[in-house]
DNA sequence: AGTTAGCACTCCGGCAAGGAGAGTGCTAAA
DNA sequence: TTTAGCACTCTCCTTGCCGGAGTGCTAACT
C-alpha cells in the first residue's frame, strides 16, 4: 500500500505536508503546482490529491478547501520524506553554552538545555529523570535536619542528587550520623540505590547483635528511607510556546487540556517513557501517542544516557505541525549533547 | 475624598463589584436595583453610579452597556467594603491534611500547600522561598559527585536544602571530606550561610599556618561555593486555573503574557516581594503591582515566617476580578498553616 | 430636594443576504 | 495521460437590520 506509491505522488505529498507546516492552512493544488515548477497542472494535481486522499493521507476539512495532511501523511512524511535540516552552526554553539552553563547538579544541567532547546524549536520542552534507582551512587550522607528529623542525602554519578527526609527520629549525636555516614558510604561504594537497601537489609538481618543499638537503629532507619522509590523527576519549559501555535491559540479548550497536562507529570511521563528505552529518537504523531487525553498532539524525543544506561529522555511537545525537519535535528543533538555532558561526569 | 461617601452609595458600588465578580460581565442599574430590594429604583441607582463614575471607582466599556468596577473600585471594595467568608470546615482540613503529606524537605512542603491552595481557589498558587542566606543553618556536608567534582549541601532549619557542586576539585579522600564536613559542621553550628561564610574567610585569613594543605585547600573551595548566593526559588502550581477566568481564555494576548511571566521567575518574585516583608496580607490591584508587564493582574499574598524570622511568601495571581472575600482569607489560611507548620521543625 | 416614571437615544450582538475568493470534481479535448 | 474549462460548493467578509439592554435627561411626584 504505502509503499506502492510512485515517486510523483509521494513528491506532492511532500510539499502538502511542508506547505501545511509552513503555513498551517489547508493547501490547494494551484499552490502545489506552482511549487513544483509547473511542470504539472492543477487539475493533475488535483488528481494526484484524491487518491492520496483515498489512501488515508490527506483530508479535506470540507468541501471546497484544500487539503490538510492526516496523522497518518504525517507519519509517511517523517518516516520516507523528510528532509532533514542540519543544525546551524549558532545554535550548536548556543546548546553547548547552555550546557556549560548547567554547571550545577545534573538536573541544573538538563534544565538549562531544556530551556534553550524549547527556545530554538519554539515548542515545549519536557525533560523526564527516570528515578534513580538504577544508577550507582557516587556518596551517602545522613545530616541532622531539625528536631527529630535527619535528613537522608544520596548523590549519584552524573550529579544527581536525592533528598528524604526521616521524621520522628530522636536525635542522634553529630559524631553518631557522622560515624553511620561514613559506614553507610562504605556499604554504598559502587552500588546502586537498590543494591544499597539490599545490602542495608542484609547487614541488618545477618548478624545483629554485631552493632551497637545506634547502628541498628540507624540501619533501620536508612532502610525505611530507602523503601519509599523516589518518582524520577519532570521539567518542562517554554510552556507559553504552545502558543505561538495557531491551533492552540484559537481553541481554548485543547490549550486547557495540554496545559492541564503539563500539572500531571504522571502523563508527561508516560508520554516519554517509550523514548527513554529505545536508543533512536521516538516521533509520536498525534493519536498514535498512547495518552487518550491529548490525542492531537506529537511528540519528539529521545533518551540520553550515562554511560550505558539510559537515565531519562528530552523532548518537545506540541501540534501534529510541527517543522520536523528542523527539530528533529535539534532534539537528537539536544539528547546526545546530554549523553556526552554525562560521560566525564 | 473616598470617606465622604454615604452609606448608600458605598452599599451600590459593592454590589456592582459583588455582581461583577461573580458574573464577570457589565452590570446595570436594574440588576442592582432588584439586589437591593427594590428600595431604589434603577433611576434612583443610575444616579448613584454617575457619582460613582465620576468619583474613579467606576467604568462604561460603551455607552449603553452598565458599569464595570475601576482598580480604585476594587481597590475600595477590598479596603472598606469586603465581607470576608470564612473558611469552610473541609477547606481547612483539606489544607491541613496536605501540610501533612507535605512531609518531605521544605518544599515538598509548600509545594503541597500551594497546589491545594491553586485548587480551593480555582486561581494560579505562587510560592516564592527568599534566598535562605539568612537562615540559620542546621548542618553542612562536604560529598562526593564524580570525578573532580563535589558537592556542597546545606540544610537549614525548618528543612530548606540546598547544594551546589564544586567542580575541578581533584579529588579528595572520602576520609578528607569526611573530617572536613565535620569541621565545617562546627563552624555552622548556629550560625546563618552569611555568618558562615564569613567565618571561613576568617578562620582561612588568622591562622593559615594552623591547617594542613587539605584543610587549607577545602576552606577555600567552601568560601568559594559559598560566594553565590543562591537565588531563592519559586513554585507555581495551578497555572491551568487562569483558563477557567473569561478575562484569560478570550484574550490570547494577555493569556500569552501571563504564561512568559511565569516561566521568569524574577518577574513572579517582584511580585510577591512586598508580601514578604510585610506581616498583614497583600492585595495588589491591577496596575498597583509594580511589575510594568503585567498591568492587568491582581496578586493576593501574604508572607510566611519561620519563627521570627521571614521565609518567603505564598500567593495567588489571576485576574483583577477575584472573589476576594473567599481568596483572602484562604491565602491567610495558608500562609498562616505554613508558619505554624515551620514552628516544630 | 430627593426620587421616580417615561422616553429618546446609543451601542452591542445576532442573523440573514449577498458577493468575492479559493478550491474542487468532472468532462471533454489535446 | 495530461490539461483546459466550467459548474459547483463552501467559507468568509461585508452590509444592513432588528431586538435588547442600558443609559441620560426631563418632568412630574412626594
Amino acid at each position: 500500500m504505502a509503499s506502492g506509491m510512485d515517486d510523483r505522488t509521494t513528491r506532492v505529498l511532500r510539499h502538502i505536508v511542508e506547505d501545511y507546516i509552513a503555513t498551517a492552512e489547508p493547501v490547494g493544488s494551484r499552490t502545489i503546482s506552482k511549487k513544483m515548477g509547473q511542470s504539472l497542472s492543477p487539475a493533475t494535481i488535483r488528481n494526484i490529491m484524491a487518491d492520496l486522499e483515498e489512501a488515508g493521507f490527506l483530508a479535506q476539512p470540507h468541501t471546497s478547501a484544500g487539503r490538510v495532511p492526516t496523522g497518518a501523511g504525517f507519519r509517511y512524511y517523517i518516516d520516507h520524506l523528510l528532509a532533514r535540516q542540519s543544525l546551524a552552526r549558532g545554535e550548536m554553539d548556543q546548546l553547548h553554552r547552555a550546557a556549560g552553563e548547567g554547571n550545577g547538579p545534573a538536573d541544573e544541567l538538563v534544565r538549562q538545555v531544556s530551556r534553550l532547546l524549547s527556545n530554538l524549536a519554539r515548542q515545549a520542552s519536557v525533560v523526564v529523570v527516570s528515578s534513580p534507582e538504577q544508577q550507582i551512587l557516587s556518596s551517602v550522607s545522613l545530616m541532622r535536619a531539625g528536631v527529630e528529623r535527619i535528613l537522608l542525602v544520596t548523590v549519584m554519578r552524573g550529579g544527581w542528587v536525592q533528598h528524604r527526609l526521616i521524621e520522628g527520629e530522636p536525635d542522634l549525636t553529630g559524631d553518631e550520623l557522622e560515624k553511620f555516614s561514613a559506614y553507610l558510604n562504605e556499604l554504598a561504594e559502587g552500588r546502586t540505590l537498590l543494591q544499597l537497601r539490599a545490602r542495608i537489609l542484609d547487614e541488618l538481618g545477618k548478624e545483629k547483635a554485631r552493632y551497637d543499638r545506634v547502628m541498628g537503629r540507624a540501619l533501620t532507619m536508612s532502610a525505611r528511607a530507602l523503601t519509599d522509590a523516589a518518582p524520577g523527576e519532570v521539567f518542562i519549559e517554554g510552556r507559553a510556546n504552545i502558543l505561538e501555535q495557531p491551533e492552540f491559540a484559537e481553541d481554548v479548550h485543547r490549550l486547557k487540556r495540554i496545559l492541564r497536562a503539563f500539572e500531571e507529570k504522571s502523563v508527561i511521563f508516560r508520554l516519554l517513557d517509550r523514548a527513554m528505552v529505545s536508543r533512536a529518537i521516538q516521533v509520536s504523531v498525534g493519536i498514535e501517542n498512547t495518552v487518550e487525553e491529548l490525542p492531537d498532539i506529537s511528540v519528539v524525543a529521545s533518551g540520553y544516557r550515562q554511560g550505558a544506561s539510559s537515565v531519562g529522555s528530552i523532548g518537545l511537545i506540541g501540534p501534529v505541525r510541527m517543522d520536523y525537519s528542523r527539530v528533529i535535528p535539534l532534539v537528537e543533538y539536544a539528547a546526545s549533547l546530554l549523553t556526552t555532558m554525562f560521560e566525564d561526569r
